[in-house]
DNA sequence: TATTTTAACGCAATTGAGTTGCGTTTTATT
DNA sequence: AATAAAACGCAACTCAATTGCGTTAAAATA
């Protein structure tokens, strides 16, 4: 299945319209390792689409579950591909992100795991994520 | 030593100049078992003190290592009392937070701790941080 | 295929957290 | 008491994010 069909099937699924600028959206997270932050996606559609747009568009890819709020440096909003089947309202994403205290990127390590904890000292916990502060390889030369 | 010599001595420690807002404000940390918000924080000192003041004051005291930043479950700005010493730009934090999606305040857990990892995946980690989101005790009964 | 419904869109205005400039006041230093 | 340095209040400002509304495009239905 190409990525085109994918993207189609998937928008199908949830319920999405298939417009030209939400795919064009979707398929910038599908083609991304990292994280992508409103910044980053404002430039890439540059004038073509308000920002307005983009918000919403976000924010609906959200509640869909196919994308997810990472943390960001500069407390801005932040998004990257959910990995697994999430449904709305319903994200898991108990993975380590890794904040490069240098360049500002966001990276997630999905391989990053730890001891899943259900209760601690009276509270319910339901899902967790860890915050790995440093220096990602492109950035440790300097 | 009482709670006002204590402010006092840390104020002359750090080099603070001890005014009577400041000194209410870290009291205000010191007498709180959570981590406090800026709205909240805006809030307690209601007209009697500008919010510029006390957006310079969080600085000031997050710099000279006495309050450090904790996340918040709307990115907005919240703080949080540093429980061993920290110096200037060199904050250790590595403890666990509970953000309670019910009543969207934010819990320190500092006896919740995980196998401190230096390196990752070419990642050079220099500090992390849990954050939990689930219920604390008091949310639990909805 | 034409019509209707519904969601997405662009544009402009608005919100609200956080910051900055500046003249004044207060604290610390001598 | 005089001076220096930091903190203050006030107002203006920045900028991310949101909202209202009329218009356009996509999906549903006939």
């Amino acid at each position: 299945m190409s990525e085109i069909d994918f993207i189609d099937n998937t928008f199908t699924k949830y319920g999405l319209k298939k417009t030209k600028f939400r795919k064009e959206l979707y398929l910038l997270f599908y083609n991304s390792t990292n994280s992508l932050s409103v910044k980053f996606i404002t430039k890439e559609f540059a004038s073509s689409v308000d920002k307005a747009s983009i918000y919403r568009a976000l924010d609906s890819f959200e509640k869909s579950g196919l994308i997810h709020k990472v943390p960001d440096k500069d407390n801005l909003l932040r998004y990257s591909l959910c990995q697994s089947e999430c449904k709305p309202e319903s994200h898991s994403h108990d993975h380590a992100h890794l904040l490069c205290s240098k360049c500002n990127e966001t990276f997630c390590l999905n391989d990053f795991e730890i001891p899943v904890i259900k209760k601690h000292k009276g509270f319910i916990i339901e899902n967790y994520q860890v915050i790995l502060e440093g220096h990602c390889s492109s950035c440790q030369a300097s």
